[in-house]
Parts: C-alpha cells; sequence; structure tokens
DNA sequence: TTAAACTTTCAATAATTTTTGAAAGTTTAA
DNA sequence: TTAAACTTTCAAAAATTATTGAAAGTTTAA
C-alpha cells in the first residue's frame, strides 16, 4: 500500500469510528489529519486535504480546541494560525475520557439520583422503577469513576496496570 | 415528583444518553421502558407508550435482540409476543461491552494493523504516520482487552474489582 | 383450508445533523 | 489610519438518519 493511499485509509477509519462514537466526521478527520502529521497545519491545508468548507473547518477546530485536543501554534513568520494536535495517545485517551464524564455521565448521574429517590407509594410498579434506577445510578457510578480514574493517572497508567486488573 | 413523571423523564434520559452513544433513540428508550416494566411488554404496548409506530418497534427490537439486550417471551393464553430486557445492569454492561468491541473495535483494529505495516521509504512523513498507527493501534488493543475482560467476567466483577483498579 | 391476528418489510416522508459559502468580524503590517 | 490577510458566524442547502404506515408475509385456531 501506498503512502498516500494508507493515509487516506487512517483518516476515513478514524472519521467513521467517531461517527459510530457519536463524534461528528469532520471533526474526527482533523484530528488524524493533525495526528499524523510531521507538522502543525494551517487551516487551508486542513481545507484542501479533507476536502471540506472553511466554515466546517473553523467549527471543528474550535470544538477540538473546546475539548483540549487541538492547540493553536504560532510558526514564525507567518501570520495565519497553524494546529496541531496531542501527539500521545495516552493523553488523548485521558482528555477524551475526561470530557465525556463531564458532558454526558454527569448530568445522567445527576437525573438517576433525582429518579430514583421518588417518594414510593407501595405499589409493584413504582418499587421495580426505584430499584432500576438506583441499579442504573451504581453502574453508572462505577463507570465515571472508571473513567476519572483514567483521566487523572499520568502517562502509563494504562499498561502497567492493565495486567493487574480483573486477576 | 409523580410516578408517570418520572417514568418519562427516565425514557427520554435514556433515549438522549443512547443518541450520545450512537445508539438510536427509539431503541434505547424501548430498552428502558422494559427495563423498568414489572412484566413483559406487546409491542401494542410499547408503541402506545413510547407513540412510536409498529413498523419502527418492530426493527429496533429486532436489533435490541440481535444485541442479546432483548428477549421474546411468550405469555400463555397470549397469541402475541411479549419482550422483556435483561434485568442485571452489569450483565447488561457486559453484553454491550463485548458487542461494542467486536462490532465496532475489531475493525479498526484490523485496519490499524494494516495500516502500521506500510514499507517504509525513510522519509520522515512516513516514519510519522507508523509510528503513530502503531501507537494507536497499541492503545485500542488495550481498551478491546478491557471491553473484553468485562465481557467475560461474571456478575459482580464489576464492584470487586473497582477498588483494586488503578491502586 | 381459511381467515383473523399478528409481525415484518420497505418506499416515502420527516427530522436531525452536517456542511457550505459568503458576509461580517478581527488582526496585523505598513 | 487602512487595506490585506485571515477567522468566525450563520442562514440556507445538502446529506444522513430515523420514522411512518400500508402492503406483504407469517402464524395459529378452528
Amino acid at each position: 500500500m501506498e503512502f498516500k493511499e494508507a493515509k487516506e485509509k487512517f483518516i476515513s477509519t478514524w472519521g467513521s469510528l467517531g461517527s459510530s462514537w457519536g463524534i461528528n466526521k469532520a471533526m474526527a478527520q482533523i484530528q488524524a489529519l493533525l495526528f499524523i502529521s510531521t507538522q502543525p497545519l494551517s487551516m487551508e491545508e486542513i481545507m484542501e486535504e479533507l476536502h471540506i468548507s472553511r466554515g466546517n473547518a473553523s467549527m471543528n477546530l474550535r470544538q477540538l480546541i473546546d475539548w483540549g485536543i487541538v492547540t493553536k501554534e504560532n510558526v514564525r513568520g507567518e501570520r495565519k494560525e497553524f494546529f496541531s494536535t496531542e501527539k500521545d495517545v495516552q493523553e488523548l485517551a485521558r482528555i477524551v475520557a475526561k470530557e465525556r464524564s463531564r458532558r454526558e455521565l454527569q448530568p445522567v448521574l445527576k437525573s438517576l439520583q433525582q429518579l430514583s429517590s421518588i417518594k414510593g407509594d407501595g405499589s409493584a410498579e413504582v418499587k421495580e422503577f426505584i430499584k432500576q434506577t438506583k441499579a442504573m445510578h451504581e453502574l453508572a457510578t462505577i463507570a465515571d469513576t472508571l473513567l476519572n480514574q483514567m483521566a487523572n493517572h499520568k502517562q502509563n497508567w494504562l499498561t502497567k496496570s492493565i495486567l493487574r486488573i480483573f486477576t
């Protein structure tokens, strides 16, 4: 396989993985492009490589910056902005874990908390509701703890810990 | 909060959580409804509760069955089919972990494997490409191992293991 | 058999999400 | 200043995804 082909395949694979995990395609593809680039890229270069519009590039870069995955770089002698992504995969995993916990799990946890606290009237259906929402709340708490543990551990925790888990 | 209100809120919360994790809304809502129901429900009842069409109910129930989350039940004296969902949250988590690994991680792993094996021509960009796709492959392998470890452990592994992880 | 009860399929439609591109906004060099 | 270089915004258009509903298909009781 040629490099050019491999590069395109990597970008599109990453893009569709993103889609199936609730991250939009362009956003995932921009990140993929930066991830394998040897130097920071300008918006112009990103637009050209991925065949996307200026507006699309601008908005998705902003989102990536919001997530803390991409940073603006100043290249000396250049007026325009350049962008680069976090290059360490474990650091990337940490950021994503943290952000997904904050954005998606926390609100659900809060809801489940409330819902499992409705006062029972003794009926079977309300009892079941309370029991099941409580169980979900516990599970979500555990998942959240896991994500945050990941997010708070520095470099290499993954490879170091992996063999000790579940043994 | 009234039970009816709480029930609706639970179903809609679950539905939108599903959406943000790549599972369609109706599918997540059907599962939520069954999850808090004290007995199996017919398609008719599901359609009515969730205000969705027969076709929608049928297709999403099939998907849930494909995933192994919902099963058809025979209720004696009734001709129509009834549906119920796995009620144990940890078992649910196991099924989801296993299925997502199989459906989404495995294909990506295979791609990354291939991509990180292109022959280098000595150029910096190809070197970077190989290095970065290899790193991704390693991370994805670890994530997959984790998911599968989860999927292969019986009941209660989560609560038992959680305190021992990352310590 | 047959016909009623029920489920599935799928083309058409609706809803949602993403993308575009041009106008408005901002920054910088001179 | 000002005007060129660059970025952001956002309404409209396009693309994607979900939903409907009626016709076709299947199962079962009699």
